[in-house]
RNA sequence: GUGGGCGUAGCUCAGCUGGUUAGAGCGCCAGGUUGUGGCCCUGGAGGUCGCCGGUUCGAUCCCGGUCGCUCACCCCA
C-alpha cells in the first residue's frame, strides 16, 4: 500500500472532504463576527512550559512534544487558552474591555484515536475577557448555540447543559464534603450517568462521605432544579449568590430566545482545573456522540500565566464530533464543482484567442477553465461537464473569422452567438 | 496505556469448511469517425489478497507476530 502513509489520527483533506470542514469553519466565523468578536491566532508550536503547569496532567500526558534543534522543549498546541493568556498578558491593559476574541486553530494531542477524537482537530474558541457579569457567560453560550444553529441544527438536535462550579462546591460543603475533598467529589460527579451508581457511591465513599452525606449528595442530582435547591439550601450565602448567577444566566438566554437550547444540569463539571464559575457542555440530544462543545468561566487563569487579574469566560468546540453530527443529520453540504466558463476550442489555431478571452473574463472576476492539451470537442465538453461549467464558450475557425463566439448554457443546452466585444467587455 | 472486531482493485464489497490464470458494481482511461456534455454500448488500465514468519504438496482462506483501521475502556482540551 502507500509507501508514505498518513500519521495515525491525522486527516487528509482532498477537495470533497475539505468542503465540510470549510462549511463548519465558515459558519463559526460568520457567527463570531455577528456577535462582534475579532479573530486572532498564535503559533502552532509553543514552549512546552506553557502547558506543563497550567493545563493539568491529562493534557500534559498527551502532548505532542519534542526537543528542537536549538535544544528548546516545544509542544504542538493542545489547546488555545494558554496562548490566549500569554497574548493578553502582553496587551490586555491597552485593550478596551470587555475583549471579545475568537479563533479556530488546529490543535494536537498525542493519544490513541477513537470516534470523534483524533490527534489533530480544529477547535473554535470564543472568549470574553474583562467582564465578571454573568451576562458574558450567557453571551458566549449564545454564540456556541448560534454556531450550531447556523449549521442547521435545532433544539431537536442538541442541548446545552449548564452548571456552576461555585454553586456545586457550596452545595457539597452543605452536604458535609470537606473542602479538600471537593476536587475528588467533582471527578465522581462528572462521571454520573457514564458509570454505574454503585461505582459513583464507591468513589464518594472513598473520599470519606458517610452514608447519610452520600445520599444527600446524590439527591442533589436527582431532578433538583434551581427552585428546589433554593428552597432547600437558599439560606446559605454562597449557594444563594451562585444560584442568583445561574438563574440570571437562564433569564438572559430566555430573553435571547434560546430557552429551548439550555437546561440546568449540576452534573456538568468539566475536567480542566481552571474553571471557577459557570461551566457548560453541548450534547447531541440522542446522546450518541461525545460532547460537541465545552466551556465556562476561568477568572484566575490569566493572572496565573503572568498577566493582570482578568476575569474570562469562553468555550471550545471541535470540528470532528460536529462533522459527525452534521453527517448523521444530513446537514453536510453536497460536494460539487463549479466554474463560470469553460472554453472549448475546435482546433489548436484558436488557442491564443481562447487565452485572450479567458484573460478578459478572469479580469472581470469570472472563473474560467479549459483543456490544457488539444483534445476532441467531445472530450472537452465532457470535461466542462465534469468541472461543473455553467457556460461553455465555443471557439472555432468560423467564429474566429467572424469575431464572435458561441455560448452554450450547460443546464438548458441553449446556444447563442455573441460578439467578442460583448463577451469581453 | 488496556481489551474486542476488521484489513481482497481508487471506493463499496464477493471469493462455496486451503487447490491451478482472484471477481463484480461504481470510479478512472480510451473508443462508438469528420465541431458539442450529462444517458447508453464496447474495450482497457489497475491488486506482491496490509506486512513478516509458521503449518501444508499447496494459503486470500489456518496459526503467530507486526503495522494500520475501528469500537470500547481510561481520560477529556
Amino acid at each position: 500500500m502507500p509507501e508514505f502513509a498518513r500519521l495515525p489520527g491525522f486527516r487528509d483533506f482532498p477537495p470533497e472532504e475539505l468542503g465540510l470542514k470549510s462549511h463548519i469553519l465558515d459558519a463559526w466565523r460568520r457567527v463570531s463576527r455577528r456577535y462582534g468578536f475579532e479573530e486572532y491566532d498564535g503559533p502552532p508550536l509553543e514552549p512546552l512550559e506553557l502547558y506543563v503547569e497550567k493545563s493539568g496532567d491529562e493534557i500534559v500526558e498527551q502532548l505532542y512534544a519534542f526537543e528542537d534543534k536549538g535544544g528548546r522543549w516545544v509542544a504542538l498546541r493542545p489547546e488555545m487558552t494558554p496562548s490566549l493568556a500569554r497574548i493578553l498578558a502582553e496587551r490586555a491593559r491597552a485593550l478596551p474591555k470587555p475583549i471579545r476574541w475568537f479563533t479556530a486553530p488546529q490543535l494536537f494531542r498525542y493519544e490513541r484515536q477513537q470516534r470523534g477524537r483524533l490527534r489533530e482537530h480544529f477547535q473554535w474558541n470564543v472568549d470574553i475577557v474583562g467582564e465578571t457579569d454573568v451576562a458574558a457567560d450567557a453571551e458566549v453560550l449564545a454564540v456556541a448555540i448560534d454556531g450550531l444553529r447556523e449549521l442547521g441544527l435545532t433544539s431537536e438536535d442538541f442541548r446545552a447543559r449548564v452548571s456552576h462550579r461555585g454553586l456545586l462546591a457550596a452545595l457539597l460543603g452543605r452536604c458535609g464534603v470537606r473542602e479538600e475533598a471537593v476536587p475528588a467529589a467533582f471527578t465522581a460527579i462528572d462521571k454520573l450517568g457514564r458509570e454505574t451508581g454503585e461505582r459513583t457511591r464507591a468513589r464518594l465513599a472513598e473520599i470519606g462521605l458517610g452514608r447519610e452525606q452520600l445520599d444527600e449528595v446524590l439527591s442533589l442530582f436527582e431532578g433538583a432544579d434551581t427552585v428546589a435547591i433554593a428552597s432547600r439550601y437558599g439560606e446559605d450565602a454562597a449557594v444563594a449568590r451562585d444560584l442568583r448567577s445561574v438563574t440570571r444566566c437562564f433569564e438572559l438566554l430566555d430573553a435571547m430566545g434560546l430557552a429551548d437550547y439550555v437546561q440546568f444540569d449540576l452534573t456538568i463539571v468539566r475536567g480542566l482545573a481552571y474553571y471557577t464559575g459557570t461551566v457548560f457542555e453541548l450534547f447531541d440530544c440522542r446522546g450518541e456522540l461525545r460532547a460537541i462543545c465545552g466551556g465556562g468561566r476561568y477568572d484566575r487563569l490569566l493572572e496565573l500565566v503572568g498577566g493582570d487579574p482578568l476575569p474570562a469566560v469562553g468555550f471550545g468546540m471541535g470540528d470532528v464530533v460536529l462533522a459527525e453530527l452534521l453527517q448523521e443529520r444530513r446537514l453536510a453540504p453536497p460536494y460539487s464543482r463549479a466554474v463560470d466558463y469553460y472554453i472549448v476550442t475546435i482546433g489548436p489555431a484558436e488557442r491564443p484567442l481562447a487565452l485572450r478571452i479567458a484573460r478578459r473574463l478572469r479580469d472581470r472576476g469570472h472563473s474560467v477553465s479549459y483543456a490544457l492539451a488539444d483534445q476532441s470537442v467531445k472530450k472537452q465538453f465532457s470535461s466542462a461537464n465534469a468541472e461543473g461549467a455553467r457556460r461553455v464558450v465555443i471557439l472555432g475557425p468560423e467564429e474566429a473569422a467572424a469575431g464572435v463566439v458561441k455560448v452554450r448554457d450547460m443546464a438548458s443546452g441553449g446556444e447563442s452567438t455573441i460578439s467578442l466585444e460583448e463577451l469581453g467587455g
